[in-house]
RNA sequence: GCCCGGGUGGUGAAAUUGGUUAUACACGCAAGACUUAAAAUUUUGUGGCCGCAAGGCCGUGUGGGUUCGAUUCCCACCCCGGGCACCA
C-alpha cells in the first residue's frame, strides 16, 4: 500500500467489504471448540423508503460486538433478516398498486443495499424472511401446536376495530384507547376470532423477569425500564374473591325443603340451611315426611301438598329421594312454582348394577313428564351433584338435559350431599355476585356494590327489577360510548341502581345497594366491585354524586421513615393525643398556620389532650394559648391521623393520635402571646392554595385533606367500625379477613389474551379448516405451509371479513378429517407472529423437516446480546418470550427465556430535533453520508454522538471530528518505524508467524524507552475500550481512542507492533481502515480474525499519585507520593508544605482525614 | 394520579462504593501560523462574574440538610422524557 496516498474511504471500502464476502470471513458455524456468541438484531420491516441514518445505530453496535467478540475466539452469530407480514407493506402495496410479494422483494433488495455499504459482519447465508413460505410455514406449525394444546381459542366477544385498517387489533395495538399504527379512534365491535391465551403465561411471564442464575444474578440482563414496563402491562395484582349474595326485595321465595329416604328435617345439612335462609329473611318449611324408611309414593306427594304453602314463591328444595317426591308434588299439583333444586336425587332402580335396592324402587312409580316440570317450575331447574358418586353423575346430568336445568356438579362436603353444611346447596338457591378487592381489609366500610353494565348477571335479573327501562337504556349508551370514553378517569361518574335487589355484605351481614356503572370494568377481576366510599378515589366519587353513604373504617397511621424526623429504631414510643386545629380567619377565606422555628415543620396549631378531654375545648384553649386569638368556635371534628415520628425538639419518639378539628374565628380579638411561644413558631394567614404548598408533614396534610376534599383515605392505618378487626393494622389483616368472609386469596392480571386474527390479506394464514361436521379441523402438519394465494385484489372489505374469503378457489377445501366440503380460515395473523420466533430459525434457516435443529439450537441458544428500539416493551418482547416459553414447555427450545441481555437503541432525532420523517423533511439518508465521509466516518460518528440508548439529534456538521480522527490515524502510520532498522521503510512482506499473537497475553510489545511511554498508554486504553464495549459505552471508547491517538501523534515514532495494537482496537468501530492500514503493515490475514489484545496490569498502575491537601475543605496545595505511602507520613509530608503552614499556623488542628493515594484534609479552628 | 428514568459549558456530552482543583473527548466560537486567497491542516484560548494583572468570588435544575469534604447521600419542590392509567 502506498502510505503517502490520501485517506480515500471510497477506495478502500468496497474493497474490503468484498474480499471479506469473497474470503466468507463471517460466515458463522457451530463449533464446539469454541464458545458461541449469538449477538441480535431487532429485524427490519422493509419499508418502500428505505433506511434512515437512524436505523443503523443499533446493527453499528451490534456489529462492532460481534467484531470483538470473534477477535476474543468467539464462535459468533450475527444474522439479519427481514420482517415484512403486516399492514405497512399492505398499505403500500396497495398505494404503489403492485403487489406486496413483488413490493416487498424490490424493498428487501433496496435495504441489503443500504446495509452492505455499512460494512456490517452479517452472515447473509442465514439471511430469513417472515414472508417466504419456507419461513411461515413453522410460525403456522407453531400456531397448531398452540391450538392442540388449547392456548389457542375461537372467540365471539366485541374486539378493538380499527375502522380505518380495518381490522380487529390486540390490546396491546391501541393507545388510548387509538390505532397505534393510524391514530383512528378504535371501536368495538362483536366478530368471530382467533385468541392466544396468553394469560395462562401471565405469571411466568411476570416471575421469569426476576429469576436468578445459581450465582445471585438477575437472568435477565435487561434495561430497568422495560423491565418495568412489562410488569405494568402484566398488571398482577394480589387480592381477595368474595362472594356477596344478591336478595330480591320483592318477590322473596319461599323454600320448601324436602327430605329424602331415612332422613328427616334434622338430618344432614337440612337444619344448617333452614337457619341460613331464615337469616336471609326467606320463609323456610321443611316438613316431616311419613314413614321415611318405608316411602309410600301418594303417602309422601300428599303430606308435601297439604302441608306446604305451594304457589308462584316457593321454590323447593329436594334432597335424593325427596327429588323423585318434589317431582311428583309438582305434576300432580300442577301450579306454577318459583323454582326446583333437585341435590343428589335418587336413581332409578336399575340404572346402576350398583345401586343398592330399597323399599321406594318398588313404591314409586318412575315416569317423569319433564317438559312439564320444567314449564311449572317456569324453567328454574337446578340439578346438583357430588362428584364422589360416580354412578350417580351420569344419570344426573341426563335428568338434568331432560328437564332442560343447569347441572351443577361440585364435590359436597360429605358424600351424596350428607354433610351438615352443603354450601354448594345454598349458593344454588341463593344468587351471588363475586367481587375481587386488593383492600377486604374495608369491607366494613362497604356501602354499595358495583357491577359492570356488560355483566352477565344483569341480564338474568333484568325482568324482576323495578327500573328495567333504565337500566336497559344504561347498558345501551354504554355500549355506544367508545373506548376513550369509557375509560376516561376524569369524566363524571354514571351508574344506575339496580333497584329491587340488594346484595348482603359477607362480613356484617348489612344490605346494600346494587348499581351498575361503567367505571367498572367487565373484563377486569370478576365485573364486580364492592364499593368502599371511605377508602377509594372512584367509589368516593360516585358515592357523592348520587348520595350514597361514607362509612369510615380505618384511621391513617403515617409513619415517619426517612428524614430528621425519622423514627429512631433504638428509643421507645411515647404516645398522646393530641388535637389539630384547622382555623378559618373571620373574614376572608384564610387559615392559620403555625411555622416552628426549631424543626422547620410547618402545619397547624397542635396541642395535646389532657385525660379524655375533648378535642373541642383543647382546641380552643391551645388556639388561645398559642395564638392569642378568643373568638375560636369549634365547628366539626374532621377526623383522625394518627403519626410515628421522632421528635427533634422533645428528643421522644412521637406516637401521636392527632383528632383534627375545624374552628372559626368570629372577629379578630386577639391578645399578645408569651415570649415563650413567640420564640417556639409563627403564625401566618395563608389561602388554602398557600396552605397546601406549605404543608411539610404528610400527616398534617393528610388532616388537610380531609377537611378540603373530604373523607376519602386510601392508605394503610388503623381499624375502625370492624367488629373483631378494629384496632388491628389494615395491612396485616387482609388474609384474615378474607377467610373470615369465606373469599379466596386470588391473583388478577390486567393482561388479556392476545387477539390473533387480522382481516386483511398480508399476512400468515391461520392454518385451521372449518367442517360442518367435524367442526374446526387443524390442518395435518403434512399439508403445511398453507400458502397465501397471490391475487389481484386484496384490499380490506371492512366487514369483518377477510379479502381471502372471496377467493373461493382457495377457501373450498376438503375436510381432512370426514373429507366432506369445508372452508378454510380466512383470518390472517397479525404482524408480531413472524417475529415471536425469529430468532430461532436464525440457528438453522433452510432445516425443512424442524423449526430448528435441536443439536444446533443447543449450541446457540439463548441470544446472548439483543439490541433494538424501546417501543417493542410490551408487544414483540412479550409475546417473543410467550412464545418462547410455550416452545419450551412442548420441547422445541431448551431454555426458558429467549433474549438474555437487551440493549436499548436510543432514537436518533432529525438536526431540528423532531423525530426523523418525510412529513418534517429532516430525513438523513445513510447513502449520502457515506458518500460524502465515509462508511467508517459514519459509524464511527453514531457510536460518538452519546449514550448508546439515548436520543440525540443528529449533526452531519459534527461529523468532521471523528472523520479528522481516522485522518490522524491514517497519517500516524507515516510515524511507525522498524525497530530493528529504526527505518520507516517496512519490509514488503512478512511472515506471518513472525508476530504470531494466537493465545491470549499480548506481549508483543518491544522494550524500548522512546516507547515505553506509548505502551503504558496503549495498555491504558486497552483496559478502557475492553470494558466499555462490554459496557455498551461506545461514546467514551471512541473518545479513549482519539484520546490515544491524540498521544500517539506527539511522538516521534511508534513500533509496528503498537500501531497494529491501535489497529486492532479501533478494527471493530473502523473495520474498513483498521483494515487497510492493517494490510499496509505487511499482514496477509484479515484484522477482523486477530486476537483481542490483552492488557498488561504491570504497565499501567500508578506509582506516583497526586496527593491533594485540603484545609477546612478547600483545597490549598498538592503534591506527589508513592502510592502506597502510609497515612501518618502523608499527614506528615501534608503539613510541611509552606503553603499549608500558612493555613494552620497558631491555629489548632481538630482533626486531620487521609485518603491513601488521594488526600490529606486538614480541619482546623 | 401511580411507577420508572433524567436535569452538568454556546452544543453532543465525561466523571457518581462521597475524596486529586468539576466540565474528559468532540463540535462550535475567537485569535495566530501556512496560503495571493479560500479550503484543508496546525498552534493557542474557551463555565460565569470582577480585575491591567496577580488573584478573588460564584458555579452540576431550585431550596434546605448531613459531612472535614456533596455533581454523587437525605428531605421538599420544579422541569423534561418514558410506561401504566376508572385495573377495584
Amino acid at each position: 500500500m502506498n502510505k503517502d496516498a490520501k485517506y480515500d474511504p471510497a477506495k478502500i471500502e468496497k474493497k474490503w467489504q468484498k474480499k471479506w464476502t469473497k474470503d466468507k470471513l463471517y460466515q458463522s458455524k457451530e463449533d464446539p471448540k469454541k464458545e458461541k456468541f449469538f449477538v441480535l438484531d431487532m429485524f427490519p420491516y422493509p419499508s418502500g423508503e428505505g433506511l434512515h441514518v437512524g436505523h443503523p445505530k443499533g446493527y453499528i453496535a451490534t456489529d462492532i460486538i460481534s467484531r470483538f467478540q470473534r477477535m476474543h475466539g468467539k464462535s459468533v452469530l450475527h444474522p439479519m433478516g427481514f420482517d415484512a407480514f403486516g399492514l405497512p407493506a399492505e398499505n403500500y402495496a396497495i398505494k404503489t398498486k403492485t403487489n406486496p410479494i413483488d413490493s416487498v422483494a424490490k424493498n428487501v433488495a433496496r435495504f441489503k443495499e443500504q446495509l452492505e455499504i455499512i460494512g456490517l459482519d452479517y452472515d447473509w447465508s442465514r439471511e430469513i424472511n417472515t414472508t417466504d413460505p419456507a419461513y411461515y410455514t413453522w410460525t403456522q406449525w407453531i400456531f397448531l401446536q398452540l391450538y392442540k394444546k388449547g392456548l389457542a381459542y375461537e372467540s365471539f366477544e366485541p374486539i378493538n376495530w380499527c375502522p380505518v385498517d380495518k381490522t380487529g387489533l390486540a390490546n396491546e395495538d391501541v393507545e388510548n384507547g387509538r390505532c397505534e399504527r393510524c391514530g383512528a379512534l378504535v371501536e368495538k365491535k362483536p366478530m368471530r376470532q382467533w385468541v392466544l391465551k396468553i394469560t395462562d403465561y401471565a405469571d411466568r411471564l411476570l416471575a421469569d423477569l426476576d429469576i436468578k442464575k445459581p450465582n445471585g444474578e438477575t437472568l435477565l440482563d435487561w434495561p430497568h425500564s422495560i423491565k418495568e414496563a412489562q410488569r405494568n402491562w402484566i398488571g398482577k395484582s394480589e387480592g381477595a374473591e368474595i362472594e356477596f349474595t344478591l336478595k330480591l326485595a320483592n318477590n322473596k321465595p319461599r323454600f320448601v325443603l324436602i327430605h329424602g329416604y331415612a332422613g328427616s328435617p334434622e338430618h344432614g345439612f337440612f337444619p344448617w340451611l333452614k337457619k341460613e335462609l331464615e337469616k336471609r329473611g326467606h320463609e323456610v318449611q321443611v316438613p316431616e315426611l311419613p314413614h321415611p324408611n318405608n316411602p309410600k309414593e301418594s303417602e309422601q306427594v300428599d303430606y308435601v301438598i297439604n302441608n306446604c304453602t305451594l304457589d308462584e314463591n316457593t321454590v323447593i328444595v329436594a334432597h335424593s329421594l325427596g327429588g323423585v317426591v318434589a317431582q311428583k308434588v309438582i305434576m300432580k299439583l300442577n301450579k306454577k312454582i318459583s323454582g326446583l333444586v333437585l341435590v343428589g336425587t335418587a336413581i332409578t332402580p336399575g340404572f346402576s348394577k350398583e345401586a343398592k335396592s330399597r323399599p321406594f324402587h318398588k313404591n314409586f312409580t318412575w315416569d317423569f313428564d319433564y317438559a312439564r316440570i320444567n314449564k311449572l317450575a317456569q324453567g328454574r331447574v337446578a340439578v346438583l351433584s357430588d362428584t364422589k358418586e360416580i354412578h350417580r353423575v351420569a344419570f344426573l346430568k341426563d335428568l338434568a338435559s331432560k328437564l332442560s336445568g343447569a347441572f351443577i356438579e361440585t364435590v359436597a362436603m360429605k358424600e351424596h350431599f350428607n354433610g351438615a353444611e352443603e354450601p354448594a346447596v345454598l349458593k344454588c338457591v341463593t344468587p351471588s355476585v363475586s367481587v375481587f378487592t386488593t383492600r377486604p381489609d374495608t369491607i366494613y366500610g362497604v356501602t354499595y356494590i358495583v357491577l359492570a353494565p356488560e355483566h352477565p348477571w344483569v341480564s338474568e335479573l333484568l325482568p324482576q327489577l323495578e327500573n328495567k327501562s333504565e337500566i336497559e337504556a344504561y347498558i345501551a349508551q354504554a355500549k355506544l360510548a367508545t373506548e376513550i370514553e369509557r375509560t376516561d378517569a376524569k369524566k363524571e361518574k354514571t351508574g344506575v341502581e339496580l333497584k329491587g335487589i340488594k346484595a348482603t355484605n359477607p362480613a356484617n351481614g348489612e344490605e346494600v345497594p346494587v348499581w351498575i356503572a361503567d367505571y367498572v370494568l367487565a373484563d377486569y377481576g370478576t365485573g364486580v366491585v364492592m364499593a368502599v366510599p371511605a377508602h377509594d378515589e372512584r367509589d368516593f366519587a360516585f358515592a357523592k354524586k348520587f348520595g350514597l353513604p361514607v362509612k369510615t373504617v380505618i384511621e391513617p397511621l403515617v409513619i415517619r421513615d426517612q428524614g430528621l424526623d425519622a423514627i429512631k429504631k433504638d428509643l421507645p414510643f411515647s404516645e398522646r393525643r393530641a388535637v389539630v386545629c384547622i382555623i378559618k380567619h373571620w373574614s376572608e377565606e384564610k387559615y392559620l398556620m403555625s411555622f416552628y422555628k426549631k424543626n422547620g415543620w410547618k402545619g397547624f396549631i397542635v396541642g395535646g389532650l389532657e385525660g379524655d378531654e375533648t378535642a373541642a375545648l383543647a382546641g380552643a384553649r391551645e388556639i388561645q394559648e398559642e395564638t392569642g386569638y378568643s373568638s375560636a368556635v369549634f365547628v366539626k371534628d374532621i377526623g383522625k391521623v394518627h403519626s410515628q415520628f421522632y421528635h427533634e425538639v422533645k428528643k421522644v419518639n412521637r406516637f401521636a393520635h392527632f383528632e383534627v378539628a375545624y374552628f372559626e374565628l368570629k372577629n379578630s380579638d386577639c391578645q399578645d402571646t408569651s415570649e415563650e411561644e413567640k420564640q417556639l413558631h409563627d403564625v401566618v394567614w395563608l389561602s388554602p392554595r398557600e396552605v397546601e404548598e406549605a404543608i411539610n408533614r404528610e400527616d398534617i396534610r393528610l388532616a388537610w385533606d380531609f377537611f378540603k376534599k373530604g373523607p376519602c383515605f386510601s392508605g394503610d392505618g388503623f381499624l375502625i367500625n370492624s367488629e373483631k378487626f378494629t384496632g388491628k393494622h389494615s395491612d396485616s389483616i387482609r388474609k384474615d379477613i378474607t377467610l373470615s368472609v369465606g373469599g379466596q386469596w386470588v391473583n388478577k392480571y390486567k393482561l388479556r389474551d392476545w387477539v390473533f386474527s387480522r382481516q386483511r390479506y398480508w399476512g400468515e394464514p391461520i392454518p385451521l379448516i372449518h367442517c360442518k361436521k367435524c367442526g374446526v379441523v387443524p390442518v395435518p402438519e403434512k399439508d403445511l405451509p398453507v400458502k397465501l394465494p397471490k391475487v389481484k385484489s386484496y384490499e380490506p372489505t371492512g366487514t369483518g371479513e377477510s379479502p381471502l374469503a372471496d377467493i373461493h378457489k382457495w377457501v373450498n377445501v376438503k375436510c381432512p378429517k370426514c373429507k366432506s366440503p369445508a372452508k378454510r380460515e380466512t383470518n390472517t395473523m397479525p404482524q408480531w407472529a413472524g417475529s415471536s420466533w425469529y430468532y430461532l430459525r436464525y440457528m438453522d434457516p433452510k432445516n425443512k423437516n424442524a423449526l430448528v435443529d435441536p443439536k444446533k439450537e443447543k449450541y446457540w441458544a439463548p441470544v446472548d446480546m439483543y439490541v433494538g428500539g424501546a417501543e417493542h416493551a410490551t408487544r414483540h418482547l412479550i409475546y417473543a418470550r410467550f412464545w418462547h416459553k410455550f416452545l419450551y414447555d412442548i420441547g422445541t427450545v431448551s431454555t426458558t427465556e429467549p433474549f438474555m441481555k437487551l440493549q436499548h437503541v436510543g432514537l436518533i432525532m432529525g438536526e431540528d430535533g423532531r423525530k426523523m420523517s418525510k412529513r418534517f423533511g429532516n430525513v438523513v439518508n445513510p447513502d449520502d453520508i457515506i458518500k460524502a465521509y465515509g462508511a467508517d466516518t459514519m459509524r464511527l460518528y453514531e457510536m460518538f454522538m452519546g449514550p448508546f440508548d439515548q436520543q440525540i439529534a443528529w449533526s452531519t456538521s459534527s461529523m468532521v471530528g471523528v472523520r479528522r480522527f481516522i485522518e490522524k490515524v491514517w497519517r500516524l502510520q507515516e510515524k511507525v518505524i522498524d525497530l530493528k532498522t529504526k527505518s520507516t521503510k517496512l519490509p514488503k512482506d512478512r511472515v506471518v508467524s513472525e508476530r504470531s499473537d494466537s493465545g491470549a497475553s499480548y506481549a508483543g510489545l518491544e522494550e524500548d524507552s522512546v516507547l515505553g511511554a506509548s505502551n503504558r498508554i496503549l495498555h491504558k486504553t486497552i483496559k478502557k475500550v475492553t470494558s466499555d464495549i462490554n459496557t455498551m459505552s461506545f461514546n467514551t471508547a471512541v473518545s479513549t481512542l482519539m484520546i490515544a491517538v491524540n498521544e500517539l501523534e506527539k511522538t516521534e515514532s511508534i513500533s509496528r507492533a503498537q500501531f497494529e495494537l491501535l489497529l486492532k482496537l479501533i478494527a471493530p468501530f473502523a473495520p474498513h481502515v483498521a483494515e487497510e492500514l492493517w494490510y499496509s503493515m505487511g499482514n496477509k490475514t484479515s484484522v477482523h480474525i486477530t486476537t483481542w489484545p490483552v492488557y498488561d496490569e504491570s504497565l499501567i498502575v500508578e506509582t506516583e499519585a497526586n496527593i491533594i491537601v485540603q484545609v477546612n475543605g478547600k483545597v490549598r496545595a498538592s503534591f506527589k507520593a508513592d502510592i502506597n505511602m502510609g497515612e501518618g507520613e502523608l499527614e506528615m509530608r501534608a503539613k510541611e508544605i509552606p503553603e499549608i503552614k500558612k493555613w494552620i499556623e497558631g491555629k489548632e488542628v481538630k482533626k486531620v482525614i487521609v485518603v491513601k493515594g488521594k488526600l490529606v484534609s486538614i480541619v482546623v479552628v
